[in-house]
DNA sequence: CGTTAGTAGAGAGTGCTACTATCCATAAGC
DNA sequence: GCTTATGGATAGTAGCACTCTCTACTAACG
């Protein structure tokens, strides 16, 4: 298929399929002149995966790439994988001095996962955005340990562990890196709407009245 | 105490807090002189609650704003905040045709919390952001229905369950909304952070030989 | 066979957002 | 009285995800 046919069937305007192949987002067409070339369903495929990456995961363009060459590289292992998308998900990384607070909040956040028994690499960007979390409550006036996080590391441990149960044993690599990763980003977006629904529920019954 | 103070407490530049007082994320001090103004700790702590909404969060100006000016109206009823905190939190708003995949995605996803017997406004931007999500998967070749998310909505709706029954029932309603909306907003990211945790932890027992 | 529409490739331009810099007149602090 | 800080306002910046424009072609249609 050619290049405005990849445009009308994934609804991706056209001058933006060529900023994709322009950042290395899309792998170019197999030429057929020198102002032709041919698309195939794998290009399809790899779109559609850039647009849930960006549009349901928020994910910017350079993270996209990153998750991308991770997924395509046959050398790393499958859990570096994992780690990788992780980390485009995640905050860039420490620009300048650290504030005392967010050194404590870290420690204590690390703390914390090792109560869990949770191994978990030391750079996790997780490990950060859990201890900001913290930080923003602490600044806020709320007196509390790392242990709030207490029911939340409880759902979230089920769902992992269901998640990664569900993954196919079997499948080729590079399918079930996709998968894993899509579950990452898809699934995180779908939780968070899913928990402002059930507020809206539960809100509903807690203030009916007021 | 000024300005200056206030960026230092805080950890704000300056020019900034600037600027959040033209954007109206802040009041304006009690003016002292034509050219000086005192600031207090209500500046500090709204300050403080601004950057958590826009730095753990992810809102822009104009959505934090709009929650600020929804906690800040006595005259809305407690769910009615709760409701504008996650307009603010979603995705802006249909812009355009709707694509028949989308339709459909949004009418199981509305059938989904139905069955699930979950009473939440029909204008709910987290239904819209459900359905973003399935079509994502559909896109990517997973033919899948809404009940896939059965497992994360036991989740969400546990998680939300709880969070409601914290907030304390005596308190001032100023306090009460705000402390909602910081729950909604943190909480959310610590969520996702747990989840990349226990996922990195359950992968490395899943794929710990590869 | 000619006309029209589509194509690759690349550079420049756009619109938006969250800041950041500069200016000025005035006021605080030593 | 001199340096530094302040409020208020206007203008400028950086980054990002496109989007436009241009050139030199070529495919498809009547």
């Amino acid at each position: 298929m050619r290049i405005s046919e990849l445009s009308r069937v994934s609804g991706v305007p056209l001058p933006t399929i060529k900023y994709y192949l322009r950042e290395g987002l899309l792998l170019p067409g197999s030429p057929t002149a020198p102002n032709q070339a041919d698309y195939g369903d794998a290009h399809l495929h790899r779109l559609r995966l850039v647009r849930a990456l960006m549009e349901v995961g928020g994910l910017g363009v350079t993270a996209v790439r990153a998750v991308l060459d991770a997924i395509a590289d046959d050398r790393l292992p499958m859990r570096s994988v994992v780690g990788l998308a992780h980390r485009a998900l995640g905050p860039p990384s420490d620009s300048g001095p650290v504030p005392e607070e967010v050194a404590r909040a870290r420690a204590e956040v690390d703390r914390f996962l090792e109560d869990l028994g949770w191994q978990v690499s030391q750079e996790a960007p997780a490990r950060r955005s859990l201890a900001d979390a913290l930080v923003a409550l602490w600044r806020l006036g709320r007196d509390v340990g790392a242990d709030v996080f207490q029911p939340y590391a409880v759902a979230a441990d089920e769902l992992a562990a269901f998640e990664l149960a569900t993954v196919p044993t079997g499948a080729p690599r590079a399918e079930t890196v996709e998968r894993v990763v899509v579950g990452t980003v898809v699934f995180e977006a779908a939780l968070a709407a899913l928990r402002r629904l059930a507020q809206a529920n539960h809100a509903a019954t807690r203030f009916g009245g007021d």
